[in-house]
This record gives structure tokens, C-alpha cells and sequence, in this order.
DNA sequence: TGTACATCAGTGAACGCGCGTTCACTGATGTAC
DNA sequence: TGTACATCAGTGAACGCGCGTTCACTGATGTAC
């Protein structure tokens, strides 16, 4: 099979990858090594290669999902410069993003799961939460904290509830209820003129 | 041992809350058969004689939780007639509601979990949704949908949240936050009286 | 009221299974000459 | 440029363990006489 660093990292990188998106998906429990592995074409064996346990890779993977999410979350909002507020709560509350966790925020898919998870986990969830709350507060016009913290937790919780509720229809109004009122508290400075 | 069907019964309760608590606490994955059976004082063999499968256990411990959290909402928001908005969100979004999931909110302690789970927990958790959202629609002044179910996503959202920041001050913060975000929306009518 | 029996809630050992982890091995690649 | 060797990423069988589940059994209780 040979033996780059770059190969190694690669495969790495792959198996990582499959993990963030199993996680968002079905949660950190749903990880089993072999399924993993055998989803990066590679057997259990290898796997110790690239990761000290289960529990380091779930760590791991964790914060790469994290990260995915953000990043995602960042591009819609417009990269650099002030963020847009309307672009983030519409990109976010929107059923692309409630149909698809494997690829979206892994603060609303793992929440609950987090919540109750050892120290480690929430230290790693913790910052993107933070980073999440700025993010916001600085799209809005007045820039209060408050209101960003506010908007976040009804981001999040709208969107881990549009997963749990059965009626299509009925998820889409949470979606769209929690959309709409956040959209009326910020209204764009140029409505009038 | 005797074999009163009352006893039973309550042996059956006995279980069925000891699960309810515990995957409020700590997910429904972490239920395990036989230390769940220790818990109750009984032997691993004799779950059979009450569940049909740990499965089926699940379902009816997240229906047990939900129901829980649910009395326990309405009663702190005044049994009968129309609700307390700000009774509800300050019992809601309170430390103690936050440092003891196993007796609170089964929403909240488990959305990101049943949002990914199959149809028979989903079900069994969206009627509870629907609830939430109709008491909280009642309590507020114009008796808005779509406002209430902006409160609930928030509320659901911050408890959640709370639990996941590792910095006790910044967890505190979510929770007021949103209380005061909440609750200056929704004034009492005689404020200025 | 007292005795003999049937019931069945609960016991606890045993089962097969899948899991995380280990380890002796393989064979393609990079390196030294 | 060509050959021999060392490296080490990945293989795949094996392991011990805890799990959900089964089952023959026990013994306290309710019932019939």
C-alpha cells in the first residue's frame, strides 16, 4: 500500500470526513469502527493507525464537524465584511438545510447530545457557540448581544424541532414562523425610503 | 414473590420512571437492560415479564418523559384557565430546570436525538410539540401562533444551548438572555397603570 | 379458620452477537548504492 | 538507470467483554375446599 505522510494524511482526512457527516446524521453513538472504516474502504485494523481510540475519534470528528458547519455558515452570510442577517436566518431556516444535518450545523443536529456529553465534548461545542452568537450579533443593525443570543437559540431550537416533528406541513411552519420573526425585528434601514 | 397485578403494575411504574429519568439524563441510547433492572431493585430476566424488547421500552420511557415534563410545565403555569407566559419562561429557562434534566423538559433533553430517531419516536414526541406550542399561544395576549411557536423554538433552544457551554456564567447568560428577550415582548397590559 | 394447591412475578445463569481493540503479517513505495 | 533493502499504511483474523434476550426454576401469594 506504500507510505507518504501525504497518503496517510489523506486517508485520515477521508475517514474523518465520514465521520463528521455520520455524526450529524446519527449521532456520536451511531459511530461504530468498523461500519467507518469499512465506509472509507478500509478495514478495522487501520483504524488505530489514525486515531488513539473511538473516543478520540469522536472528539475528532466532532470538531470537524463544528467546523464544517461554520464554514458553511460563513459563506452563506457573505465571507468577509459585516455579516448579512436575513441571508443567515433564511440560509439556515430553510428545508434544505433541516433535510440535509450529514452537511449543516452540527450545533443543532448534536445539541441534546452534547448537552449531557463529558467535559470535552461541550468544551469543543462551546466556542462555536460563542462564535455563533458574534457572528450573529454582528449582522444585526443595533449589534446587542442579547438579541444575537436570542436569535441563535431560536435558530437552533426551530431547527432541531422542524427534525422532530412528523407532519411535513407542520414542520415547515416552524420553520417559517421563526423565520418571519426574526426577519420583523430587523427590518433593513432603506424599508422606507 | 407474590402476583397481585396491582403489584405489577407498580413495579412496571417503578421501571418505566427510573427510564424516563434516565434518558432525559443521558440519551436513550445509554438505557442498558440489566443495569436499568439493578436500578429498580429486580434481575435482568424479569424486564420480559413487562417490555416486549428494550425497543419497546424506549418508546414508551420517551412517552413517560414527555408526559412528565409536560404536567410539570402546566403546573407552573397555573393548572387551569389561561396560562402564564411569564410563569412559563421563567420556570422554563431557570438554572434548576437546567441543572436537572432528568426531572425537566423531555423536548428539550432530547430534541437533536428524536429528530434523527424513526417515525415511532418522532410521533411520540411531536403531539407534545403541538402541546407546547397551544399552551403558550394561549398564554400570550393576542393568542399569535407564529409568536408562540418563535417563544417555544427559543426556549427549547436556550435550554438546550445552556447545557452545552461549558462557562457557568456564559450558560446563565443564554438563559436571561432569552427570558428577557421573551418576556419584553410580551408585557403585562398594566404596566403603566 | 386451616390446609393443599395453582399461579405467576421475579430469579439468575446461559446464549449468541457485535463491538472496540490487538497483533502478526503483507506488499507497495521511497531510499541507498 | 537498475537493483536490494527498509519502511510502514493497511490487512484481517482473533481476543475479551458487555449487551439484549431466553429459559428452567423458585417461592410468596391468592384461591378452593
Amino acid at each position: 500500500m506504500g507510505h507518504s505522510q501525504a497518503a496517510k494524511a489523506r486517508t485520515r482526512e477521508r475517514i474523518l470526513t465520514e465521520a463528521a457527516a455520520q455524526i450529524r446524521e446519527a449521532g456520536l453513538e451511531s459511530v461504530s469502527v468498523s461500519t467507518l472504516m469499512r465506509k472509507a474502504n478500509l478495514t478495522n485494523g487501520g483504524f488505530y493507525g489514525h486515531f488513539e481510540s473511538r473516543a478520540d475519534l469522536l472528539v475528532e470528528a466532532l470538531r470537524r464537524a463544528l467546523k464544517e458547519g461554520a464554514a458553511k455558515a460563513h459563506g452563506r452570510s457573505g465571507a468577509q465584511g459585516k455579516p448579512d442577517f436575513a441571508a443567515i436566518v433564511r440560509g439556515y431556516l430553510s428545508r434544505a438545510h433541516r433535510d440535509a444535518p450529514q452537511n449543516g450545523c452540527a450545533i443543532a443536529a448534536l445539541v441534546s447530545d452534547v448537552g449531557r456529553a463529558d467535559m470535552t465534548a461541550r468544551a469543543a461545542m462551546s466556542p462555536h457557540v460563542e462564535s455563533f452568537f458574534e457572528m450573529v450579533a454582528r449582522a444585526l443593525a443595533d449589534e446587542e448581544e442579547n438579541r444575537a443570543i436570542a436569535a441563535v437559540c431560536a435558530m437552533v431550537g426551530a431547527l432541531a424541532l422542524s427534525r422532530v416533528v412528523t407532519d411535513p406541513k407542520r414542520s415547515d411552519a416552524i420553520l417559517k414562523a421563526v423565520r418571519e420573526s426574526l426577519l420583523k425585528q430587523e427590518q433593513p434601514e432603506a424599508h422606507s425610503a
